[in-house]
RNA sequence: GACCCCGUCGUCUAGCCUGGUCCAGGACAAGAGCUUUUCAAGCUCUCGACACGGGUUCAAAUCCCGUCGGGGUCACCA
């Protein structure tokens, strides 16, 4: 039985590395059909906060990532008392009282040799522990050190495979000897790369988001994170890109994961949302998009018409990079007075377009029917009455109807929009009363 | 600095294990154009890499060595 896990400590949120990490464990154990385990390292009492045992657990849950198991590593130090006893007792660690220091530490005494760690990702490792310094297994205050705690951790909770990054593999050595010293059975081990900052060097605020309830706010799908994620150290093959997490599950082998560290590129991410916002189903992103509008007071939280809102989600689904562009980009649906973008204004409406604009909106009055076919059959018709080119009456209408330059298609907009705004927009810029 | 890991287009990668089918394929980005309704969507095209140097071999991105470059770790943090 595969067990897997992944340890967090709550001294920060859950970040793009952790993410990955996290991804990588529960992809093998659902694709091994093992456990995957969750264990907070809450050993360090002052820095660890319960707010972020919060943050990490909703970010996970957020991701998709359901666990099987959760431990607290502060509820075990009885535990990792207890073997440090077995070593002392066994001679194999001695007790260290520094002058600056409450209580006495329990050191274990590293032994000189050759370490031969089989990586399921890089193969073998050698080490030679004779550059590795005596390690403090308990500290004076009685609290565990990592990698003691880890081991005794691993071990017990009968850890199969152990998936961490990169900066971990360091640590295998001096872990390994942990192993051997209590007479536990070596977990295997699959290190994984790194994601670096498009600066280089690790992944830090400085580059950009790291926590991934910000690219939760920034309006990212968790899927099309989860994929991206996914696509970093890591390749399904046949050129495929966008995978679902069913199908991955099919196809991942830790194995085959890559050895090179991996830059977080915020551009492809974009990409993939947009791949994903576009695929989403209508409804479904409707409803993650109502709060957000609500709280802008762009709809009424009890005289909302949903039916509306999914045509004018599907209006703009395919261009959306992230959930949050919607309420910007569609704005001029929910307000009564469009904020015309100065830009905009000069370089569409500098000039008169009175008899234009009144001559549209004599057409709109005159269809058989308001919609949308109909609606672009008397655009056509008026540009072919005098004689202009489309685009130099349908920018004008669309920065005067919407504020914008860009946007969708101008006969959808002044189909959703409605006769009446669409007449009192355009009344706006027609000089000697419109009466509109 | 010591130790460890890594090195294919700007970025993510396929290929490497099992040398020839690779004058290296795809995706993102960028650039150009098309879409005579914009682009933030779509389509087409272009640019662009085997870090370098030695071997081994009839043949090397693929195997070996060295150099260089990047990253990580060296805490009574995790």
């Amino acid at each position: 039985m595969v067990r897997v896990r992944f340890a967090p400590s709550p001294t920060g949120n859950l970040h793009i590395g952790g993410a990955r990490t996290a991804l990588f464990n529960w992809l093998y154990a659902r694709a091994k059909g093992g456990k995957f385990v969750l264990r907070i390292e809450d050993t360090d009492q002052v820095r660890s906060k319960p707010e972020f045992v919060d943050e990490i657990l909703n970010s996970l849950k957020w991701l998709g990532f359901d666990w099987d198991e959760i431990g607290y590593q502060s509820k075990r130090f009885d535990i990792y008392n207890e073997y440090a006893q077995k070593l002392l007792s066994a001679g194999k660690a001695y007790k260290e009282k520094l002058p600056d220091k409450p209580g006495e530490a329990i050191i274990f005494k590293v032994p000189q040799q050759k370490i031969k760690m089989q990586d399921l990702i890089r193969g073998e490792i050698e080490f030679d522990t004779s550059v590795i310094k005596d390690q403090v297994l308990i500290k004076s205050d009685g609290t565990p050190t990592y990698n003691f705690a880890c081991v005794v951790d691993d071990a017990t909770m009968d850890i199969t495979h152990v998936i961490r990054g990169d900066d971990h593999i360091s640590n295998t050595p001096k872990q390994t000897l942990l192993y051997e010293a209590l007479g536990f059975k070596l977990p295997k081990f699959a290190h994984l790369p790194l994601i670096m900052g498009m600066e280089g060097g690790r992944l830090s605020k400085r580059t950009g988001a790291t926590a991934i309830s910000d690219y939760r706010k920034m309006g990212y799908l968790p899927q099309a994170l989860v994929n991206y994620l996914l696509l970093l150290s890591w390749a399904p093959g046949n050129n495929v890109e966008l995978v679902d997490i069913n199908e991955a599950i099919k196809l991942f082998d830790v194995t085959q994961v890559n050895k090179t560290a991996a830059t977080f590129d915020l551009k492809k991410l974009n990409w993939m949302n947009n791949q994903y916002l576009k695929n989403e189903d209508s409804e479904k992103l409707a409803d993650i998009l109502i709060p957000g509008l609500i709280e802008k007071g762009y709809i009424g939280k009890d005289n909302l018409d949903r039916g509306y809102l999914v045509s004018l989600v599907k209006l703009f689904q395919p261009r959306l990079t992230t959930i949050n562009d919607f309420p910007d980009w569609a704005d001029f649906f929910f307000v009564e007075e469009v904020k015309i973008d100065p830009e905009a204004e000069k370089k569409c409406l500098s000039q008169d377009l009175s008899n234009e604009f009144r001559l549209f909106v004599e057409k709109l009055d005159k269809l058989a029917e308001f919609d949308i076919l109909n609606i672009e059959e008397g655009f056509r018709s008026l540009v072919k009455e005098l004689n202009i080119e489309s685009k130099a009456l349908i920018h004008p209408i669309r920065v005067a109807l919407t504020g914008k330059t860009i946007g969708p298609g101008l006969f959808e907009v002044i189909y959703y929009l409605g006769k009446e705004r669409t007449k009192k927009r355009l009344s706006r810029w027609i000089k000697g009363g419109g009466d509109a």
